[in-house]
DNA sequence: CAAATTCAGGAACGATTGTTCCGTATTTTA
DNA sequence: TAAAATACGGAACAATCGTTCCTGAATTTG
């Protein structure tokens, strides 16, 4: 009866963060778009609506894809401090690898669109809930194996914990280069845990 | 000879300031601009160029403004760790009593722009070192006197206060208005301190 | 008064924006 | 083979973008 997708949505959706993360979403155009997803505008308009429900789409992509990836480094986790450090770590080899600085889609999604669309505003809250979520249980369990100070309490150090993620991903956008700085604000955020 | 000029520019800066703060570069259209800044496109444009030069110089004029206030502050501080928790919960205040969320006018500029305009580049790099450089002094000043704790270099302690603050200005800007949050993430920084 | 300068207002510029639509080729399955 | 669906390229849309320019009024100082 009919012809079959040529191209997997997913993998479209792959090129949209790619570009939607690096030129943000007002600094993308639809011949962007165009180019760098590799399908003609009317595909483009058939499958996903417009360039607002594609960015949202992207971002929520995004969204479960880094979650996931936190998620199943705690679950596998023997030592949740030790995990903790990779997370940062790995941050940290992102933000110097990135020839091109993307720092971090969700954060420069909420810093350029929060404020003035309703659909991306609540992907952030539930992305925050999420980590503050996923963070607070891991440290609870860090605590409870006394692998991680008791001095502060699980949400508290979550929070915490996640506010230094932000604050890196904004440092990485700035083209910050220079990695002792990265290792100072791990080393004195580790101080604490 | 000649006319004299009927609005100061200092005055028309600061409503762009606000106008960019909210909006962003690429959110703020010349009608906007117009609009807002209560002057006609002809005077807009002879007096400060075009839109990308009147953005610069507002972010330059937000950054000294920022950086002088603090700049005062620790001068005149007796109590350096009192200062710079002051200086957190004049943020909190900020981030919560803001009607329209506006984060930090300077990571805002950061993640839309820093990566594809050298000139705010440079002014966000800048305005990166101003600050290392002023926290790292005050925060020796507050070791020398027994006020902070040494258990950290001073440029690391800088460094990780810088972070926790641009990660709270983040925060803002996603519009969390649960006070506890910023509360939580203030004491846990301050139990390093 | 006269020259000089500054303003507002608005028309107009070409370029780019996001989006729609059409014609046609391609591929699938009944 | 016929029908259905998909994809493509490109033309075309109105709207908005940043910017330039012109006119005329207002105000200042020589």
């Amino acid at each position: 009866m009919a012809r079959t997708k040529e191209f997997k949505e997913d993998q479209v959706l792959d090129k949209a963060i790619e570009i939607f993360w690096h030129k943000g979403y007002n600094g993308t155009s639809a011949q962007d778009l165009v180019m760098h997803l590799g399908l003609s505008r009317s595909s483009l308009y058939d499958t996903f609506g417009d360039k607002q429900k594609l960015f949202a789409q992207s971002l929520r992509r995004y969204q479960k894809n880094a979650q996931d990836q936190i998620i199943e480094l705690f679950d596998k986790s023997e030592n949740i401090k030790e995990t903790l450090h990779d997370i940062f770590k790995q941050a940290v080899v992102e933000s110097l690898d990135d020839r091109i600085t993307k720092g971090c889609f969700m954060v420069n999604s909420s810093i350029e669109l929060a404020m003035h669309d309703e659909e991306i505003a609540k992907i952030v809250k539930s992305n925050s809930q999420k980590m503050e979520e996923v963070f607070t249980n891991a440290v609870q369990k860090g605590q409870d194996l006394d692998q991680i100070s008791k001095s502060n309490e699980a949400k508290v150090l979550a929070r915490f914990i996640f506010n230094n993620y932000s604050g890196i991903r904004v440092l990485a956008r700035t083209g910050e280069r220079d990695k002792q700085v990265y290792d100072d604000i791990i080393k004195a955020l580790f101080s604490v845990l």
